[in-house]
DNA sequence: GTGCGTACTATCCAATGGGAAGCAACTTCC
DNA sequence: GGAAGTTGCTTCCCATTGGATAGTACGCAC
């Protein structure tokens, strides 16, 4: 945020996103339909499985599982099971994950106050 | 960015993001894989179909065409075309599509800046 | 011992995305 | 005058992805 005047050509000279470079990888994690989901509803602290379907609604168990290693193995999400039973399972933000969040949130911000004009109905 | 001390849950009570509403459809559009990459090319003016293809690389002409049609269509870029032959058609941000760069930079530069950290190779 | 709650995991099938080729329309070269 | 080239798409086919459903492990309540 510091060096908000930058444009992003300083880090992607000639303005050109290689294909196969790590930005990728990690930007398709992040920007992914569910990955913003998840990531945008664990700013609001821990939460739980079942918390999350709730969130992001019309996730399949299948993708939130998927996003959600995805995200732990990026370093973004923190797992954290205890050994309950009923199982108990608690997800959180990492620092990093935090970090992301908080440029992420003012892009949900805009586009939730300009759906309603972009897309109409 | 003047309320950015503001969460997300205040436009989404609950955390609850519904899954049919306006907000995931433009969601949808504006964080798609491609749709980041040719928003953020055309931050650096207006550019040709095959400069697109060249910036955004690995894009598949059919997904260039239908990404550009999605956005002209959410009113975010604009198409122009030039009755010259052989065809040549530019296209740009809307000033809603540049508003929307504004708060899709800064994350595309945490990307940048944190990629080689999290994936590693 | 049957059924329930929680957090997954597996399987199948429909939808989506990518690659390559084709096309339109005019210019330039031979 | 015909063939080939240029640019911005469009169409077709197939591999990959995503969603719905069902199943698993484990303890506990009844």
């Amino acid at each position: 945020m510091t060096e908000s005047t930058e444009t992003i050509f300083e880090q992607f000279p000639g303005g050109v996103f290689p294909a196969a470079c790590s930005s990728r990888v990690l930007l398709d994690h992040v920007m992914s339909k569910w990955g913003v989901l998840v990531l945008v509803s664990l700013t609001d602290g821990p939460q739980r499985w079942s918390d999350l379907r709730r969130r992001a609604q019309g996730i399949s168990e299948k993708m939130l599982a998927q996003t959600l290693r995805t995200l732990e193995g990026d370093g973004l999400v923190h797992r954290e099971q205890q050994p309950v039973m009923p199982p108990r399972v608690d997800y959180s933000l990492t620092p990093l994950g935090e970090e992301l969040a908080e440029v992420m949130v003012p892009l949900l911000r805009w586009v939730g106050r300009h759906a309603d004009e972009v897309i109409g109905t």
